[in-house]
DNA sequence: GTAGTCCGATTGTCCGGACAAACGCATTGA
DNA sequence: TCAATGCGTTTGTCCGGACAATCGGACTAC
């Protein structure tokens, strides 16, 4: 069966994102089933009435993100495997609501105060200049699930607990029209300490899953750096690699 | 100063790569500084005898791995921060050789045996099939580091036990022809057992760091599925992440 | 029967051009 | 003084075409 591709010129939309959303769709949805040839590039542009340029673009997006793989003399294929999406800079509040978890915050500290040595380096500040200082318990089902530390420069943003309780921090640096760019993350393990168990229904000594993140947006400006621990027993990363080519 | 920019027609190279390798040099090198604007890519073209599509795609290669910045209006700039790479789909052996910590492994079992259902499902073959098992401690400096059991489908790939001490999987699969595509990782925490303790030189119920990881070559095959625990004191995950746009 | 060779199919690379959209800045107007 | 407008600059999108590189299968020669 012809896949039913169309395009409208009319739309603000460009065209080869039209097209790649389409095609993604019918991917996810199974019309294209994975091993299946997409039909070669001059008969899909003749088809849809676009340009070579224009079709190789659209493809090529989704090359990028793992669903397709092209191969010279042979044609693009629909990649079968279980591919869901490339590891992305998400929020734990933003995962663990798609995962239909019903995240709730409880904002422990809320301040500003003087950098430390170490946030001072990672947010690329002088030390002892003033910073903000967010301290929250991330709940799920009622169980503590995280303790979130965060640091970011002071002026970049209101920081209002009531919404800190019912959004995720990611969410409001966006809202501020802060464009999210990379991060450099760190991910690893140790034993929690008394404190840390008590916030964490936790035994001390209990195993505790740590990640370490500082944020940059476009312009290369470090603009929040983290110190979270989750419980493992909670809480896992989960993601999928792409190999550079 | 102008950058001294050239293009080898000659050369088999694809032309946007080798302008894409040189900008890349030179950023890295510092001749291009952070935040510096790449001039625009008409008159860019117009020096290199490229046309302009030839340059975009340079470039665009660039801003996909994070290096630059465009924006309408106002050019391409060098993103300031302290980029490094991506996540790669890398190998525990690549990162400690390439850290210049001299990896050794000690090869424990490399056997063929039927699939258990956890190991079937994972690398989509039927359950009680024969897969290969390896499992191998990996040493830095003397000390064990990572105990990393790994299992492969039967008939891939001939599994010399002194090429697993030698080097690492990742790259007998890549010389066996095989072309790693993606990855499905997952990453947590638990405390030791006893016997693992045991085996890193722990004590029971020691934090542990768990990854475990499903690769599919780029016609979606399931070519490796490996179970590792690594001691946190010694080890942990650093990457960077980039935002999809 | 087997290995090597040829050939059609398909993607990879590259060109030159055209117009649209967004940004920054200077100018203009209230 | 401050906001709105206009303009030049630069990237974003799209077109149509050309040739090269590679793959797979069919064919041929031994």
């Amino acid at each position: 069966m012809q896949l039913d591709l169309r395009v409208d010129r009319s739309s603000p939309v460009p065209l080869y994102f039209q097209l790649s959303q389409q095609l993604e769709a019918a991917i996810e949805h199974g019309s294209l089933t994975p091993g299946s040839l997409l039909g070669n590039e001059i008969e899909l542009a003749a088809r849809l009435g676009l340009s070579r340029p224009t079709v190789r673009q659209a493809i090529q997006s989704l090359v990028d993100k793992g669903l397709l793989v092209r191969r010279r003399g042979v044609g693009t294929q629909v990649v079968h495997s279980q591919v869901k999406r490339p590891l992305e800079l998400s929020s734990l509040f933003d995962d663990l609501e798609a995962a239909g978890q019903r995240p709730a915050t409880t904002v422990l500290v809320n301040t500003v105060e003087p950098a430390s040595a170490e946030v001072a380096a990672a947010l690329a500040v002088a030390e002892g200049s003033e910073v903000h200082r967010v301290e929250r318990l991330r709940l799920a089902h009622g169980e503590p699930m995280a303790y979130l530390c965060n640091h970011l420069p002071a002026g970049l943003l209101d920081l209002d607990t009531g919404q800190l309780e019912a959004t995720g921090l990611y969410r409001l640096m966006r809202a501020a029209g802060i464009t999210l760019h990379s991060a450099r993350q760190s991910i690893g393990a140790r034993a929690a300490t008394a404190a840390e168990a008590e916030r964490l229904a936790e035994t001390e000594g209990a195993p505790l899953l740590t990640m370490q993140r500082t944020t940059f947006d476009d312009t290369g400006r470090a603009v929040e750096f983290g110190d979270h621990i989750y419980r493992p027993s909670r809480y896992s990363f989960e993601f999928q690699l792409l190999v550079r080519s």
